[in-house]
DNA sequence: TTCACCCGTCGAAGCGCTTCGACAAGGGCG
DNA sequence: CGCCCTTGTCGAAGCGCTTCGACGGGTGAA
């Protein structure tokens, strides 16, 4: 292994020499730099890590708190796991994973250890346990979601409670008068996961604001519960023309269940999804949709603690606007 | 932050002692043990990542190559990541997430900088850019998966060769004459992506072996490559009657297609299928299948990469034996 | 009783890096 | 022309931990 005492000696300057040169934190002549920097490069110099850390510098490591917990859907959350390494590299940090595997004191371990300098967090709920933790250790931190109580985090979300009204607006624009909300599983509410909770807020209050008659049930995974959940909305809302639908993989069974029961998707009932764009893309019928962007979700909250990490300010919520793309499945009421 | 010499002076021993007791490195005696953990208990002592790395010893961290390649199926890729994060907590080891962003040396940089102390590889191809490093540099490491030429190197896999073989025999012992494969994306099969390629073999062999009529299909995810394989199949193998799918997102799909040209499922056609078991049950029909124990093969990554770094001998490679479940998908030839 | 040993503990020496204070050389100013 | 400040570099002091060699006191054997 090369040390920085190896490229001293070639570079013919001290170790202080070279680590202000690859830092930058003192003034070095530009002959001085090139020397270093040619000698780095001969000799395929990298930083130790370890010797690194406790020297009071920064890991370079950002954590990512993933709790894997039933009813989310899977792919989104590896979307943002793979957005978070991708923009931490861009910005030369490498990311831990933490899983609920150890529950919620991973997160607490790994930054006291020093192995990351500070932590993103996703899947944020309405009243998250980990909230006390991260305002107490003062610990860097970025959450994917936004709880109740944001004062003093930074967050990043889409903004669900607008993504919610955004797609009544659309479906009642397009004449709907009856309109239901078909959720994630019951144990995503139950958990008070903030992001289904905020869409349904949205939700509500413009189906009240259009006058529409409204519905809002929770729905698991799979054709039945796809089925039963029909079935029960067509008897408690029968005048029911639109749905929007906020589980991924429920799409699919959806309109299935829908044109078994004889409603046809757009000519009888209207669909908008809150999803992933390419999971209505590819849905039976192409959905028209507002994206979830988790790429971009996971690329912002990076960049923001990576600012945090270098003392810099940030903002403390940043809510990215909804954007409802049209496809097939939404019409004009009565055709 | 609380360190060792803090401990230690509250236990009333020396530094060392302390290190010693909780490494277990030398012995101590029970008293002076019990109270150097009462004093890290009192004290919510945690071991600095950088100074024990610092000081040649390990990190304590894994590293897991994760190549999100267009084609894998991201579940399967997910529980691979969650249960080796799982399992190398219940180790006392962390995991430092590597994507594809930065190319093959991710792996190399992650490792020299002393960031991890091995690395966990999936989606291994037949021959692997990546061997070359992992057999240069010396670095503990295990593969998910069994590249051509394994010598020198950790793996672990299912044996997909008997996986594929396991099917047919199945199909064969049923009546069916003739069997065909529909199989991963064809950029699976470019990439030379070792279990696909495998798993052909295995089918292929046993086909013959069985005098079978058989074909090898690569196949798209979506309805519409659904429903292109199966009329392409039928066309070319009109006395099919079995087929064998590796496609974890294309199960549903495919048993639409058939039925909607005529072929019931299990009645006209038997289907098994190599994937995660849950997907295999959760199926329209529910599904004969081969398990990928994905989990399985996580946690007994993390374990073989743990033993490695302790210096104990480890296998060469580690082939789980299939096992096949039979559901309702299958049924004997002409009912 | 004595000697040799082993067990349990301690002190000190690093690990590779960063950073602080010092210092030599050079330039601008009075 | 001398003084002081700047600029660029160096030496040395740690960071918190592990680990090596050493050492005191007890035990078993002679």
């Amino acid at each position: 292994m090369v040390k920085i005492t190896d490229v001293a000696r070639r570079a013919g300057v001290s170790p202080s020499t070279v680590s202000y040169a690859l830092s930058g934190k003192r003034p070095i002549s530009d002959a001085t730099r090139r020397r270093v920097q040619a000698a780095v490069r001969e000799l395929g110099y990298r930083a130790d890590g370890g010797g690194r850390s406790r020297s009071g510098a920064r890991a370079k490591v950002l954590a990512l708190a993933v709790p894997m917990r039933p009813g989310i859907h899977v792919p989104v959350v590896t979307q943002f796991a793979v957005s978070v390494v991708t923009a931490a590299r861009a910005r030369d940090h490498d990311v831990l994973l933490l899983t609920q595997a150890e529950g919620d004191e991973g997160i607490g371990r790994v930054t006291e250890t020093g192995l990351a300098d500070g932590v993103i967090v996703t899947d944020v709920q309405l009243q998250d346990p980990r909230l006390p933790l991260l305002r107490s250790c003062s610990l860097p931190s970025v959450l994917i979601g936004v709880p109740a109580e944001a004062d003093g985090l930074t967050c990043v979300d889409l903004d669900f409670r607008a993504a919610g009204e955004l797609c009544v607006d659309h479906l009642a624009g397009l004449g709907h008068r009856a309109v239901a909300l078909v959720g994630s599983p019951p144990e995503v509410y139950v958990r008070r996961t903030a992001f289904a909770r905020r869409l349904v807020e949205g939700f509500t209050a413009a189906a009240d604001r259009h006058g529409l008659a409204s519905a809002v049930l929770p729905c698991g995974t799979g054709r039945e519960a796809a089925r039963a959940v029909v079935e029960r909305l067509l008897r408690d809302l029968p005048a029911l023309t639109a749905v929007v639908v906020h589980n991924e993989p429920l799409v699919d069974p959806l309109i299935e269940a829908f044109e078994e029961l004889g409603m046809r998707v757009p000519g009888d009932l209207s669909l908008t999804a809150v999803c992933p764009a390419p999971v209505a893309a590819a849905a039976r019928v192409p959905v028209t949709s507002v994206a979830v962007p988790a790429a971009e979700l996971g690329a912002r909250a990076v960049h923001l603690l990576v600012r945090k990490l270098s003392g810099a300010p940030v903002p403390g919520t940043t809510l990215l606007p909804p954007r409802l793309t049209e496809r097939a499945s939404t019409a004009p009421r009565g055709h």
